[in-house]
DNA sequence: CCCAAGATTGACGTTTACGTAAGCGTTGAC
DNA sequence: GTCAACGCTTACGTAAACGTCAATCTTGGG
């Protein structure tokens, strides 16, 4: 259990895809754009300790959207420079930037939220007006919301 | 002026595209993808005052997110069926399914978000230890602030 | 020895919404 | 006459992040 922090500790491709949920195909895929340079066995992939955590780096970048080039980039601030202090200024900048656009992303789907709630508010005005009986229930979201629960739904439809 | 209103005006389509921001080559898009159908005149695309609407609606389906294949679909339903309600109740189903989809994404956008905060307030933190001239200053810092106090902030400002 | 499983390297396919010429016709201004 | 401004069609290019073959190799099992 504790080799997981041992450095000594190698893994397969298909392990660390098993373990963050990725493919195959993408750790090459990563590889190839110079996210990743894990070691070789022969022809075969043997990802370091190391590796393990530029794959998390990766990842989490990719959470909070960054590209992939730009996270290539911050990886290669982190490796050019030992001391480490210009290039997490550096990284700082990069994260607040990604913050400022992701508020305004928030801000355009606000926007968008309001033009369809009007849109809905009319559409449901009219439909109330000439065919109330086509007007979706209540009923409607409790199943959509059943929906996303997932197999918890099996439970309640086994009964 | 009010000729906008007349329904015999007809537009080119330079003229939509400065009305709107938009390309030639997106109406001509739009059309490719039986979006709209202007009338011509000639070669000439002879867009009429129905066009306009439909451009319009076009439009506003992308402000929200739908892709082109959705407003297509949603502009069908209004042609086929001249009666009106039943399109108009999926119109309804697919305006509250974008809602949903936006919600979701809004909080993905907010898990973002918390994750390039705690991002950030671990390296401003090494970064004071360290290096602390390069802490970016407090003109940088009003915008996170204002996203901050988003809410509350009003009390305090009052002040 | 043979087969299936899993790895590897190309390399092309996918999707969306246009951008960007290339080549050609029309019209109005000068 | 000729140049600029528009308009048209056809068609290839783009960006992101992989998916999806295809062909090849190795390796453990039976």
């Amino acid at each position: 259990m504790a080799d997981l922090r041992r450095p000594e500790r190698t893994f397969t491709i298909r392990q660390l895809c098993n373990e963050f949920k990725a493919t195959p195909r993408a750790l090459r895929f990563y590889e190839d754009k110079g996210l990743l340079n894990p070691a070789r066995e022969g022809l075969n992939r043997v990802y370091s300790h190391k590796d393990r955590v530029r794959l998390q780096l990766i990842l989490r970048g990719k959470r909070v959207g960054l590209s992939l080039s730009e996270i290539r980039e911050l990886l290669d601030l982190y490796d050019e420079n030992d001391e480490g202090a210009a290039q997490m200024a550096r990284s700082l900048k990069k994260f607040r930037e990604r913050a400022n656009a992701l508020e305004q992303q928030r801000e355009d789907i606000d926007n968008a939220l309001i033009e369809l709630r009007e849109a809905c508010n009319r559409l449901e005005k009219r439909l109330a007006e000439i065919r109330p009986d086509l007007l979706p229930r209540a009923a409607d979201y409790e199943q959509v919301l059943r929906a996303r629960l997932d197999g918890h739904a099996e439970a309640m439809l086994g009964k």
